[in-house]
DNA sequence: CCCAATCCTTGACTTAAGTCAATGTCGACC
DNA sequence: GGTCGACATTGACTTAAGTCAAGGATTGGG
């Protein structure tokens, strides 16, 4: 992976010349991590910036009383860390391995040279970067202006949409965070989490089988997503 | 202001080569908007980014009750709307003008073949870009993982390192934006705003007058910030 | 299969902060 | 100076959701 073709492969540096991606992989240093594993604190000086090449990894923030926050998870391909780049000297978040992991770390000097000679490289960024804030406008939105249920209504419908697939009753997929993890990304406590599922199941909007989510009434889930509906 | 010499006081085009500040201020379209006045919508098409010449604009999201969540405020030399040059086509929020307004617009298409041509230009929109993703990861902390007096008592000391003034009994500085918008800002509704440094002035930390805010007692109001005391 | 650790669920209770209503204050305009 | 609209304050009440605790379910390793 960390060769030109495996480079090619990642949003960041799709598009880019063959000397420049031969370039990246002369300057890429791999890393590997175990499940759980500390990557970075918030505050943390930034060295350089992080590209995943197989695994997960939770970027989150952290409260007073241990709760976290997650930012968003980022997977395969996907760059973090890249604000320290050109931004202040720190990360702005913790990033913990979801799964055992391997990512290429790239010091700032090194690629700050490339995105300076390759206009495509630094389009990338740009457009990484602006979907990242397209996707804390929505977090924000979120966590401020809508409920609980509301949340998870539309975690459950994104989540169809993304992986489901028809069957008898409705919709199924599988969850792809554990219950935890998915209460850290809406904003609340596995608690709620539970309570809002099961009032979601014996009101007959979902059925649940541990990680097996079945959405039997889109109509009213929609309704729950976008707060007509409690 | 539409000059090579205006366009050099906005961050995005410091450091630009005279051509492109040229170039630039060929393409730049100035537009005005009286106070209140809606420039764009979440969802609308994005046809290009604005640069604020003079004065300033709010970000926001609108909830189904019709709250506000203000994502931020952008004003002299600042761009908004640049998420719609690279990614999607789309606004991610709403922008209304907070005072009498003028701006820049720059067309897509004009402007990305400039950024192609010029790495300090790209390197500039990155740099704004991480700025604004440091500054939305403290608001998603901030909504989620901290109560409303530790948010308030943030913006209060935030403030008056900006803007303090060494006076008899503390620091003083006057609020930047209304009560309302500091409950917009902050996630929450105007009442609380008014019970939180109604509470704060009555204990002591803080005392207001009007638009004026004086801090008299720092390191309480600091633990207030952090979590510490509530 | 057993066990330990971790995750999940459920219930009782509490609280931060929102809703609603009424009243007061401020600033702009005539 | 008076009026009006917008903003701010205060109080009573309600509620969404968090805290705490206990027990159940699941998973992975030996």
């Amino acid at each position: 992976m960390n060769t030109p073709q495996g480079l090619r492969m990642c949003p960041l540096f799709a598009g880019l010349p063959e000397d420049n991606l031969k370039e990246l992989s002369t300057i890429a240093i791999g890393k590997k991590f175990a499940r759980g594993e500390l990557i970075f604190s918030d505050g943390d000086a930034g060295e350089g910036f992080y590209v995943v090449i197989h695994g997960r990894v939770k970027l989150f923030k952290l409260g007073m009383d241990g709760r976290e926050q997650i930012l968003h998870f980022v997977a395969n391909g996907d760059p973090f860390g890249e604000v320290t780049l050109f931004s202040g000297v720190s990360y702005p978040a913790f990033a913990r391995a979801a799964t055992d992991l391997e990512v290429l770390f790239f010091k700032r000097n090194d690629f700050e040279a490339l995105v300076r000679q390759d206009p495509q490289l630094s389009l990338n960024m740009i457009a990484i970067m602006s979907h990242h804030l397209r996707r804390f406008a929505t977090l924000v939105e979120e966590l401020s202006l809508k409920d609980v249920p509301a949340r998870v209504a539309k975690y459950l419908l994104d989540s169809a949409t993304r992986n489901g697939r028809e069957h008898d009753a409705g919709i199924e997929f599988d969850l792809d965070i554990s219950k935890t993890e998915l209460a850290q990304r809406l904003g609340t406590i596995s608690e709620t989490i539970s309570r809002t599922l099961g009032k979601m199941k014996s009101t007959g909007i979902i059925d649940t089988n541990g990680k097996k989510v079945t959405i039997l009434d889109m109509d009213t889930l929609e309704e729950v997503a976008s707060g007509l509906r409690k």
